[in-house]
DNA sequence: CTTATGACCTGCAAGC
DNA sequence: TGCTTGCAGGTCATAA
């Protein structure tokens, strides 16, 4: 699941599981979700066998759970994973794609994924700016929700692009955890279209949609994460609530909680945008 | 180096 | 009732 709230609690959920367990044995239903594991599924089945999860870890969308003697087991949701504990005589979901069992016999740990764009690997962990990531997570930058974050610095690599604001939000390598979703409500609260330019936004007014993008990811997670339906769920299958706090994503068509003007939907990068027309004016000389 | 554009998948809802 | 089209929370390799 996407963004960071929904990963963030999908990681409190896996922390809670299967900290402190051993795995007794791993099952690779399907070859696609660890496709970024090279060396392939029976050195990733016979390389985990036998290791104890540690911690469950998280940045931005990235997650990963650190085992004993090394190494992580890293995950990611991309548009339709779900990281599921399930009872080991539960029947198989539709999309299983990897099931590990643990020595405990206790639940076992499902990844299962409609459309395969997540996955599993294991990964070298390595040291980037003072925080251990697994190696493939290390060109992500810190998410607002990380202790170490530095929103001056984020401000300022912001407005070194030369690109539209959207853009620069969903840019996982200048701030992390940030997706289609909270880009939008972030840019609403902002009252700022998505394709204003980022070089031209001035210090203040940058800094403040990087706020917005942090305070409502937050609260999303009080509310256990936005869902519209069965795909985005926590570790026991459960839906978040944030879908009724949304402002402007998905909401086209819905009076502006602001000035009551219709919100509109515009195509964005083989997706969409939606913003209201009043309160965040396109930039003029933009198609 | 930076920035923009498809490609990668499956399933659902809407429209004809 | 089918069929087709469009759309979905993301990231990455490639090209300019």
């Amino acid at each position: 699941m996407p963004e960071l709230p929904e990963v963030e609690v999908v990681r409190r959920g896996l922390h809670e599981h299967v900290a402190g367990r051993t795995v007794a044995g791993v099952e690779v239903l399907h070859d696609r979700a660890i496709r970024r594991h090279l060396p392939g599924a029976a050195d990733f089945t016979s390389r985990l066998a036998d290791r104890t999860m540690v911690a469950a870890r998280r940045r931005g969308k990235y997650l990963w759970v650190d085992l004993s003697d090394g190494d992580a087991l890293l995950a990611h949701l991309g548009m339709s994973g779900q990281l599921l504990v399930q009872p080991a005589d539960a029947p198989d979901e539709k999309h299983l794609r990897v099931r590990v069992r643990f020595a405990d016999g206790g639940p076992e740990l499902r990844f299962v994924d409609q459309r395969t764009f997540g996955g599993l690997a294991l990964a070298e962990v390595v040291e980037v700016d003072g925080a251990v990531l697994p190696l493939p997570v290390a060109h992500i930058a810190r998410d607002p929700m990380d202790p170490a974050f530095d929103p001056d610095a984020a401000v300022a690599a912001m407005r070194r692009r030369r690109t539209d604001v959207k853009r620069a939000l969903l840019d996982q390598t200048l701030v992390s955890g940030v997706g289609n979703i909270y880009a939008d409500e972030a840019l609403w609260r902002s009252r700022l279209h998505g394709l204003r330019p980022t070089a031209k936004l001035t210090r203040a007014k940058a800094a403040e949609v990087l706020a917005h993008a942090s305070q409502v990811m937050h609260e999303a997670l009080g509310e256990g994460g936005t869902s519209f339906d069965a795909l985005y769920v926590n570790v026991n299958g459960q839906s978040g609530y944030f879908d009724r706090s949304l402002d402007v994503y998905g909401q086209e068509n819905r009076p502006c909680g602001r000035c009551g003007t219709a919100i509109v939907r515009e195509p964005f990068m083989n997706r969409s945008s939606f913003s209201c027309p009043r309160c965040q004016p396109r930039p003029r000389g933009v198609a």
